[in-house]
DNA sequence: GAAAACAATAGACCATTGTCCATGGTTTTG
DNA sequence: CAAAACCATGGACAATGGTCTATTGTTTTC
């Protein structure tokens, strides 16, 4: 798959595509027997990819998600990957935790005297 | 209270302090029967700063606490203010959405096959 | 085969959210 | 009263997460 078709199916842009790539999130090859050097996806990139968009909006920094991929890529140590998405998970919910409070204060704002 | 005073209670260093004032999330006056023209911030930004602090680890952006405070601020449109608060707090429930989504997504990665 | 669509790279640019520094004035403390 | 601690302002700097542009090359389509 190239980067268009990626970009179309995941919402992802094309540049934002790049960005990740350049940043180790994802991997693309470029068939070297062509004369282009259009990067050729994955299926499992457009998972990724749509992931990326939760994960991000759920507040992970780039720098987490690529901990994360590196770590279940490397499946020779899954005790690793194992520890590294479960710290990620724990966090989450540490900040979902800190949006319930903030649920709440809102709340209290909202009914409160003042 | 004065800045420093505010910043030890708070958490939150001063010259955050000084960059949410700037940004409007809290507001002090200067005495200018005074020499100086040091900052008094009233107690109610304690209160404040403590929720803003939480509320961006919850993923809320400058921008979104100075919404709240601006619409909280004009009591005289009590509609207004629940309205824009109701709105983050929806925002809010959407990211902790998110977060149970990349969180099973990370779960599944973890016990799943590949 | 020409035009349109797609792709690559490099680098400039942007907003956000602070942090740090220099300089200079004020207050507190010993 | 001198030093230490505190405060103000303005501007530089930094990291993050993209986005946009220019230039150039490739593929697809009519």
């Amino acid at each position: 798959m190239r980067i268009g078709e990626l970009a179309q199916k995941s919402g992802v842009s094309r540049d934002t595509i790049r960005f990740y790539e350049r940043n180790g999130l994802i991997t693309s090859t470029v068939e070297d027997s062509e004369t282009n050097s259009y990067r050729n996806y994955k299926d499992d990139c457009l998972v990724w990819l749509k992931f990326f968009a939760g994960a991000r909006d759920a507040g992970m920094s780039v720098a987490d998600l690529r901990s994360i991929v590196e770590a279940t890529a490397q499946s020779c140590d899954r005790d690793l990957a194992r520890a590294v998405v479960q710290r990620k998970i724990a966090e989450l919910k540490e900040r979902a935790d800190q949006i319930g409070h903030a649920i709440r204060f809102l709340e209290n704002t909202l009914s409160g005297s003042r």
